[in-house]
DNA sequence: GCAATTATGGACCAGTCAGTTCAAAATTCA
DNA sequence: TGAATTTTGAACTGACTGGTCCATAATTGC
């Protein structure tokens, strides 16, 4: 029967999945893979099938928690508030030791990384992107856009998205960062008053 | 004495590049590009050193190419202008066998697939978009922006550069790619009124 | 505690990687 | 034409890649 491997299987796959995240896929070794996640090689292969395969789960897993991200700020604040904040927590917040992960957005870096390489894996990313537009829009429509604009504003700010986590790679200042998320809201919401 | 060489080496120099831009430099093997550039291995190491001294010559070489295409572009109309068109043409271009090349920008693909992995590499494809910035700033400066509005703008624009150079890896429709740019440069143009 | 089942470490595999070496071929200069 | 020089193809190297295999170890149900 089954055991206790689901356990710390939670715990792995995260680290798994930073690791992609910060050095892509392609310069991810297995060897990294398994160190990081302290596991065998055996068991990776029993629990995970193969590395392209847990990459899939680690992007998956990336898209989800970003989305949940965004949902969990909404039911805290207004919708407009709520996009807001889930832009600059990327720029205010540290991780456990105190230093700021710049590591951009997993979606976006696998897109870029992977186009024309494994167009399967950067077009699932780039899926992944389109659903959290979706969410956008959405949100905008509960700000009280019409569909229309909703749909023009979410666009934009898709872009936005994506040359700011771009950004976020160069390590340009945090504040730069900020002031244009400043700057990019204040726009948004004269368009919406 | 010096053999004609140099007589072939733009051609290799630039199918190279290519290469380079369309699927990076990691999943770029020596192999591909050997064949791609229709030359030997020791041909090829004679000439460039070996694969990250050549991808920095791509590299440079592509920052260069790209600025003169906008700086052409401004030779022959106002400043804002040829901004527009200079990202107009990614997506009204075709190539010699009449397909797109949807292949981003070299320096953003660069910075994402690289950083992290090779800093060097990704702080000067960075430092290549920064150069570009600053020509951003001087053009909406001859446009009549004080010097601070224009450093402002040249931000935003190079933001909507990046975001714009993901969609297009992202091979969404080049119809809203445009109608991204010329949203864009309408509010850019209010500004400067 | 014992047998059946499952997880695991480590040796191992074939393939590919970037890079080297060197003798043969091509080109130059005289 | 012939000697000096340089370019080139092809074989080769050692390191590393993702993935497999299997004997041992751990855990389970009984």
């Amino acid at each position: 029967m089954s055991r206790p491997i689901e356990f710390e299987r939670p715990q792995a796959v995260n680290r798994g999945l930073q690791l992609f995240w910060r050095k892509g896929y392609q310069a991810t070794s297995l060897t990294d893979l398994l160190e990081t996640m302290d596991i065998g090689r055996s068991s990776f292969y029993a629990a995970f099938t193969d590395k392209r395969f847990f990459f899939i789960e680690c992007l998956d897993l990336f898209a989800d928690r970003t989305l949940q991200l965004l949902l969990a700020a909404r039911s805290e604040m207004p919708p407009v508030d709520a996009l807001e904040n889930f832009f600059q927590r990327n720029f205010l917040g540290m991780n456990d030791i105190g230093v700021k992960k710049n590591w951009g957005c997993m979606l976006v870096n696998t897109v870029l990384e992977l186009a024309g390489v494994d167009d399967e894996l950067s077009e699932r990313a780039s899926h992944h992107l389109h659903k959290m537009e979706l969410v956008f829009k959405n949100l905008f429509e509960e700000a009280g856009a019409l569909a229309l604009q909703a749909q023009e504003l979410a666009a934009l700010l898709m872009l936005f998205n994506q040359g700011l986590r771009v950004s976020s790679r160069r390590r340009l200042p945090d504040q730069q960062h900020l002031q244009t998320i400043d700057t990019t809201f204040r726009l948004i919401r004269s368009a919406l008053a």
